[in-house]
DNA sequence: TCTTGACCTGAAGTTTACTTGAGGTCTTAG
DNA sequence: CTAAGACCTCAAGTAAACTTCAGGTCAAGA
């Protein structure tokens, strides 16, 4: 266990089987997500890595981010706008976070279409071959170019 | 171009070519999505592929999903509930249905959480160490096991 | 007929996101 | 002080989702 603490009695920084177990992803990623620069540390005397107790925020934002599909690649480029060791000023808060809520909102969007058109769908059986002539007959859409149009809000940025 | 025509004068069916072009992705890569099953289609006596119209919407289906994170296997599984060939009975789409809907909910649910915890950063800077002690001191989230709690709204299935 | 562009298969290569393994060091409870 | 368990690095392995390549076939216009 790590012996420095805090004013309130808890660890001051973490070890990275501490993060590794408050944030329930493996030791091996961490030191992976440290390589891409997504996270970063101190070294004890010992060369330990030490964490400060932001990090576990870091994680979740990171895990969460890719649960809804965005790549490492992205999610480096967003907190890399994020110092690490120092608080962000005002304006790097908005311009990430402006910057976030139009892909998550196009997200939602298109998770939101995918789910609608679920719904639609109930009863009428519209990605099979032959009902779907009846809604949609003859690819109307074919004119307007390549690409799938109905579900698809906006094509990779 | 495919010589034989449907009623309104649109080709029956469509060579992978044609598919590639009107859905927007690459021929290997509807290549690789028939031998997982994702699609399927017909040939003709020369040995190309003919693809039934459905698989438009199929593909398109297939990319959304995908965009928002879901995995080619969990789409399979879901489209296979649909048979390709043959419209789909009532239960089978009820049932598909409901499933999805529950896992985009849950999908939605945590980019909405993902966003909002971004608002909510606009002149914190919770993601770093400093400032957020205000607002979580000293982690007091940390006893009640592992994982991250504030944004992971579910882990994986 | 010929030739050019679309198509075929199977194998190998690529990228992303990790995990596993080998060989060695640190730390801490007893 | 010592042994077990946590940590270290670097290299190699793995799985998913494709792309590229090589070597050949098919189809349609001039």
């Amino acid at each position: 266990m790590n012996k420095l603490t805090g004013p309130a009695g808890l660890p001051a920084t973490l070890s990275v089987g501490e993060v590794a177990q408050r944030s329930g992803v493996a030791v091996s990623t961490l030191h992976f997500y440290e390589t891409k620069g997504l996270i970063s540390s101190e070294r004890t005397a010992g060369n330990q890595r030490r964490y400060a107790r932001a990090v576990l925020r870091r994680v979740s934002f990171i895990r969460v981010a890719q649960r809804v599909g965005i790549s490492l690649a992205d999610i480096a480029a967003a907190l890399s706008a994020l110092p690490a060791t120092v608080a962000p000023s005002r304006e790097d808060w908005s311009r990430l976070s402006a910057a976030w809520r139009a892909e998550l909102d196009e997200r939602m969007a298109q998770l939101k279409k995918l789910r609608d058109t679920l719904d639609d769908c109930i009863g009428c059986g519209c990605l099979s071959i032959d009902r779907c002539r009846l809604r949609n007959p003859y690819d109307k859409l074919a004119r307007e170019g390549a690409g799938p149009r109905r579900l698809l809000v906006k094509t990779e940025a």
